[in-house]
DNA sequence: GATACGTGGTA
DNA sequence: TTACCAAGTAT
């Protein structure tokens, strides 16, 4: 859906030139989002933004931490869930961790979770209940680094602060054509993207120059006929701009292995754990097993029971290793006590309060508590 | 500066 | 199937 423009004159014009003032890119880039800016549940478009609306911080920090590394389709769902079930900080400060673990599962990351409930406990109890507006003190909350307190002090309080995160990056990369490689390059980029950054308008200019990495300025086969900046771009003058942002390349991963149990109950209970707070899927339920290793370990079961095995393994691929998940499955009679681990029954543990790789055993195991009957 | 930390989409 | 990529932060 398109924003109205907020210039009319520049449509009843068709011959006006597309720069307000010459070299004024800031302002270019603003007419171009004008038109452009996509719709998303958390954002104030510039039309209403023109109207006097204002973004709800909560909200804006909300998407942000949900944003971090992840694509704006995979957080709209997660948005709407969350903003429904919780729609002030302080009911998301008043939550049951568990509760809102369960619902991040899958967004992945979920360190993030665990911040996102110690900030909004830091904002209740040390805040009153309201963001801090400038980026200094957002800084200082749990989750929130360089980038999102920029975001949220431009975008929910008008302050003329540069968000660098990787759609800038590769932007600037291109616009000044920097060939030095990232993550060394960073410095450089955000000095670039300082000197750009308006102070009409910051909010605006923010998710304009992040909307045009994620729709022109695209990491693959860029649109530079499309781009409000295709003039004074450098590496598209001299042609560089597909190679643009240079990386430092990265290693290869890494196959761990792994087991799993999955155990149910005669009454419809399965034997998970709660995962500690450190580390991967820290905070998040999943299933006893073994650590994840170069050589298959051997733990004990969690419970004395007949361990059939799935003839089927769960592959899983993290940030920095190939997990392969053997699962071995038992049905359990009532009674029987876990030496590791707590039988939830079915009114306490939804599936999708997995993370995805335990999610994916499951589903394997389901299969198998089927055919057995 | 380097590493740990998820996931789903895409070529 | 594999590898890369996406609105980063914490340590």
């Amino acid at each position: 859906m398109r924003e109205t423009p907020i210039t009319p004159a520049a449509r009843t014009k068709p011959d006006a030139p597309r720069a307000t003032r010459p070299g004024d890119l800031s302002a270019d880039l603003l007419a171009w989002y004008d038109q452009h800016a996509r719709d998303m549940p958390w954002r104030t478009g510039p039309a209403a933004r023109a109207a006097g609306q204002r973004p709800d911080p909560y909200h804006i920090w909300l998407s942000e931490v949900m944003l971090q590394q992840t694509t704006v389709a995979a957080v709209r769902a997660y948005f709407l869930r969350f903003t429904a079930l919780w729609p002030t900080v302080a009911d998301l400060a008043a939550a049951e961790d568990a509760r809102v673990m369960g619902e991040w599962a899958g967004l992945g990351y979920y360190a993030r979770a665990r911040n996102l409930l110690k900030c909004a406990r830091v904002v209740v109890a040390g805040h009153g209940g309201q963001f801090p507006d400038n980026r200094a003190a957002l800084l200082s909350l749990p989750g929130v680094g360089p980038y999102t307190a920029a975001a949220i002090a431009s975008i929910a309080f008008d302050r003329s602060e540069t968000v660098v995160d990787g759609n800038v990056e590769r932007v600037m990369a291109r616009l000044f054509d920097i060939h030095t490689p990232l993550p060394a390059a960073k410095p450089e980029l955000t000095e670039k993207a300082a000197l750009l950054t308006p102070h009409a308008r910051p909010g605006d200019y923010a998710q304009a120059v992040m909307d045009l990495g994620a729709t022109i300025c695209t990491p693959r086969k860029p649109a530079c006929a499309l781009c409000p900046w295709h003039d004074p771009c450098l590496a598209r003058a001299r042609g560089t701009a597909p190679d643009l942002p240079r990386k430092t390349p990265k290693k290869a991963k890494p196959i761990r292995l792994g087991i799993a149990y999955i155990a149910r109950r005669t009454d419809g209970a399965y034997l998970l754990e709660r995962r500690p707070d450190k580390g991967l899927l820290g905070g998040m339920l999943g299933w006893p097993g073994s650590d994840w290793a170069e050589t298959t370990p051997v733990p004990a079961p969690p419970i004395e029971a007949d361990w059939q095995p799935v003839p089927e393994e769960a592959r899983h691929t993290f940030t920095h290793f190939h997990l392969r998940l053997q699962i071995l499955t038992a049905q359990i009679d009532q009674g029987a006590n876990p030496q590791r681990g707590t039988f939830l029954p079915p009114e306490d543990f939804r599936p999708s309060d997995l993370p995805t790789v335990m999610r994916k055993a499951f589903d394997l195991a389901h299969a198998s508590f089927v055919d057995r009957n």
